[in-house]
This record gives structure tokens, sequence and C-alpha cells, in this order.
DNA sequence: ATTATCTATAGATCTATAGATAATGC
DNA sequence: ATTATCTATAGATCTATAGATAATGC
């Protein structure tokens, strides 16, 4: 015990990393201090040399799941921007997105707890919103007309709203049918009116 | 203290309801059984005699809050099978509702929370989802079609998904803009293609 | 006599802190 | 000497239960 600061520092991002997984999976108010140091190979006492408070490791989680999907393009040399919209709503309509809930979109797995969330992480969510509304808008035909942001919006809701409604179901049946349903309309909208 | 069946039955309703509502509010792992019972007028003590637990409770209100808007209809004297879609869409994606979770849909409020809940819960809540397709579609032109159950899928997804993000921006330009861009394309939906 | 609710509390769990331990880094 | 992590625990909170109290309803 007693590590160098480089290893802190990587200690701090492992912490950050596992909560933004766990609490996609179990909600911002599931897991606890202790079983997550646990997971991570750690004991409590240390946690508060890293975080003031669980509330501010919450913070630091969401902004780390918020950015997750985009930093993991980015290490396997993918420029996010150059991925079709079609290929993001394949992924993103996937039953293997459905099904990982812990590695997925932090919007369709935190929607609620985000909004009662405090000042801090509403802030962070609202500005990866914009982000999101952004990228998706570059997906479209016409990305600076003001009808490609429209659809943008339309096919961000959607797809937040299709993914968290097909994790609801319990029969699978149905919670393909909402996946496949809203793939197949999403990627016709840059064509539709 | 003690009190007839007849009171214990509506003091039952009432924790349910009551329920229904705050974990709309603060989420199915918020509110607890002894602030519940305080907030009912009552103590902690009673509530065993109620709820073998306080999942049984939460399946209630489950139940109960996804019935709600029904109840609330049908209490009005309206059928809701008479509300078209237009007015559906307007009451839906409004500032109010954004504004009162605790009285708004269940699906928008604990999306996630379900997905998450015992088996119990999420049947309850597929069987409700499946009736709030129905309905949707049954407001579409041509209800017997694929066509109206498609357009009746993306629209439950398009409107529980812009509820939610409405809710999570702590900007209320960005909001509004999401309320108001979701509106007018659900209201099109019908003639769309 | 039965029972709906009350007061009081046991037991589990969870956040946060205090003090010890064993490395780092000047 | 400093500090990253460990062990141990205080204190708050939450679910569930036990036993008392005061109505109901045969």
């Amino acid at each position: 015990m007693g590590r160098s600061q480089l290893e802190k520092q990587k200690t701090h991002e492992r912490i950050v990393t596992l909560a933004a997984k766990r609490l996609r999976e179990e909600g911002l108010e599931g897991i606890g201090v202790a079983d997550l140091m646990k997971e991570a190979g750690l004991t409590v006492g240390g946690f508060y040399k890293h975080f003031a408070s669980r509330d501010e490791l919450v913070a630091e989680a969401v902004e780390s799941a918020i950015g997750s999907w985009r930093r993991q393009q980015e290490d396997k040399g993918i420029d996010p921007r150059s991925i079709s919209l079609d290929e993001y709503v394949d992924t993103y309509l996937s039953e293997r997105h459905r099904d990982h809930c812990g590695e997925g979109c932090a919007y369709a797995a935190l929607t609620a707890d985000m909004a009662r969330s405090s000042d801090t992480v509403r802030a962070v969510a609202t500005e990866g919103l914009r982000r999101n509304f952004d990228a998706m808008t570059a997906r479209m035909p016409k990305p600076e007309t003001a009808e490609a942001r429209r659809k943008a919006i339309i096919a961000s809701c959607l797809m937040t709203g299709a993914l968290g409604l097909a994790r609801v179901s319990n029969d699978e049946a149905l919670s393909d049918e909402i996946l496949e349903t809203v793939r197949s309309f999403v990627k016709e909208l840059p064509q539709a009116e």
C-alpha cells in the first residue's frame, strides 16, 4: 500500500470507468461505495482520497459514460463523424446494445436519473445532449439546414425512447418489434417529406 | 386507532396512489417506507399489514401509475379512445407534463427502473406497453393495418424519448425545442409517406 | 374477539472518517 | 516526509418485526 502518483491517477480512472458501467446498469443510486471499490480490487477507505463524496464520483462517472462511445471509436482509430446514420442506427438499436446497458448509451440508461440529479450532473448531461444533437445533425443531408437539425432531434428522441421501451418489455418478440420498427424508420428519415 | 375494513381499503388505496406519485418523482428506489407512510398521515408500523414487502408496494404502485392517465380521463367522464392523436400529443409533450413527473406517464418517468425491476413489475409494464401501443394504433388512420401499428410504435417511442430528454436538459430553450419539434412531427405522422 | 394502526426497536446497509501501514520521491 | 491504500468503526438511514392500543363488528 502506498503507490505512485501515476498509479493513483490510473486507480482514479479505473474507479470512474467501473462506476460509469455499474451506474448505467443499476442506476445512479444503485451500487454503493464499498461494493464498487471491492469490484475495483480496492477497499472503502481509499475512496475519499479520490472523491469528496459519492455525488462527486457520480458526476465524473456520468461525464465518462456520456463520452464513452466517442472515446471507444477514437481508440479504435475511427472518427465518430465518419460513421453514417445507417451504421449508427444499426448498432444503437441492436439486441446487443439493449442487453448490455453498462457499456451503452448513458441517455437511454439514465434519463430519469439524470433529470433528478444535481445541477452539476444536469449541466454535464445537457452539454452532452447538445453535442449528440449536433453530431446527429451532421449525419443528415444538408446539415446546415433547420430541417437537418429537426430530423436529428427526432432521430435522437426516437432512438433513446425505443431502446428504453425495448428494455422494459420482458416479451422478446415485442422488444424486437420495437427495435426493428424504429431502425427502419430512422434509416428512412433523411429521405422523408 | 383501529379502523373498519372499508377504511383499511381506502387507506391501502391512498398509500398506493401516493406511492405511484412519489416513485415517479424519485424513482422506484427513491422514497422510503417510513417517509411515505408519514406523507400519507400514517406511521411505519401499519405498512406491513398492507404489503408483504416494499417490493410488493412498488409493484402495485407501478400498476397504478401505468393506469393513472386512463383512470383520470374516465373519472372526468371522458372515453380515452375519443381523444385524438393531436390532443394526446399536445398534453403529453407539454411543459406541464415535463414539469410534473409525479402525475405523468410512468414509462417516461420510470423506463430504466422498470427494465431493472422484478419479473412481476416487468410483466405489468410489458402488458401496459402493449395496451399503449394498441391505443395509439387506434388513433392512426386505418387502425387495422400494419402501417398503423408501425406508426403507433414510432409515436410512442418518440413521445417517451422526447419527454425524457426534455427533462434532462437544464436549458429550458433546448428542452422546449425538443418538445416543440417532436410535437409537430408526431402530428404529421399519420399523413407521412 | 378481532384487527387497523401506533410506538419502539432490531438488524442490515450505506456514507464518511480516523488512524495504521507501506510504498514513493525529494 | 509524504501519501495511497488499508482496517475498523461511528453515525445515519432504511426495511421489517414485536408488542401495545383503541377501534370495529359478531
